[in-house]
DNA sequence: GTCTATAGAGGGATAGAC
DNA sequence: GTCTATCCCTCTATAGAC
């Protein structure tokens, strides 16, 4: 092992973590692979090495943003009542997207296309199993998906809002809070009531 | 005038029309100058003569968006009760963004660094008080931003995620109509009661 | 007002040497 | 596994002729 003319100096764990910080720096426009080699100190060819395309590398930090997310959401609710928990959740859920935004977007944009077979234990669907966990412990319902579907929603809605900045310089105020009241009171009424 | 060698063939409207008509078909990454020049059968430079920039041209399409947006709403909202004024409003919001996604897209991402004068009557702001109208008539609180901010969440929430064909396969079932109904609910609880 | 021609910059990806 | 070198494509925008 005398001669090594071109050590290695990548993994694919590194290549993932600079992408990371220079998509959450920069945007997904600064994310270029010729960017990314310059901030891993490598040539551009090399990260074919490891990542096949541009693409690839895409889906594989947004399949790692949704792990997170999920992490977070679940972390937060731990050990609370079912309607704190997804208060806690919630927010977690938004704090999430503050910090990552452009992890946040590419989750969502790029969960499409899968070979069905594996789309049952994607990353975005783990994340929605967990949502669902939690609103039924709240309506009572275990697979309470119009429920699910609202509170997702309205989620994303707010943070997608956010990001662009739309609600301006009044800001949301109580917005966020004043739903989610919303949503919660109808999970805790119609759940005993059974569907409508 | 018997000499014309380059006769007009572009106006304003004409080209915002092909950039919309292209737009639509093909999403925002092929709605390039090139091929807007190629649909309306002239070359790329002579499109600088009615817009300065390829941003100008976009800023223009969601601008023109946002108004037809607030149109369809208050169109489908005339003449009904409170309530159902704010269901139709909904539906119609929804109805838009399904039939042009990507100018719907364009309304959220380009409403940014204005130089705050006119801000006040932009296309946004007006789309915005058009909601907070409807919701003012349910709640009994003419100026409900949390209401609004809530409503306006929901709404953009569940389009931006069936856009992004986050629902799959199964559908979002009638999380859309549950979420409503929770915050119409909340709307009319409150109304009478009072700000919390 | 449209044309030709081009400047000027950027990007993804591959072949073959080491 | 990384390198050099390069091919190929894309796009926005401008100058000056007509």
């Amino acid at each position: 092992m005398f001669f090594m003319p071109y050590p290695a100096k990548l993994s694919a764990e590194a290549v993932l973590d600079a992408a990371q910080r220079l998509l959450e720096h920069s945007g997904p426009d600064a994310l270029t692979m010729r960017a990314l080699a310059d901030a891993l100190g490598v040539r551009p060819s090399s990260l074919y090495r490891h990542f096949s395309s541009r693409e690839v590398l895409l889906r594989a930090l947004g399949d790692q943003a949704a792990l997170n997310l999920k992490d977070q959401v679940l972390d937060a609710a731990e050990g609370l009542a079912p309607r704190a928990a997804l208060l806690a959740a919630a927010q977690a859920y938004l704090a999430y997207t503050r910090t990552h935004p452009h992890l946040y977007a590419l989750l969502l944009t790029k969960e499409n296309d899968l070979p069905l077979e594996h789309l049952q234990h994607s990353p975005g669907k783990i994340l929605w199993n967990t949502l669902l966990l939690l609103i039924g412990r709240l309506s009572g319902d275990p697979d309470d998906t119009d429920h699910a579907v609202a509170f997702w929603t309205f989620l994303h809605g707010f943070a997608s809002l956010e990001a662009a900045g739309t609600f301006g310089q009044s800001g949301p105020k109580r917005g966020f809070e004043v739903g989610l009241e919303a949503l919660f009171n109808h999970m805790e009424e119609v759940g005993q009531a059974g569907k409508s």
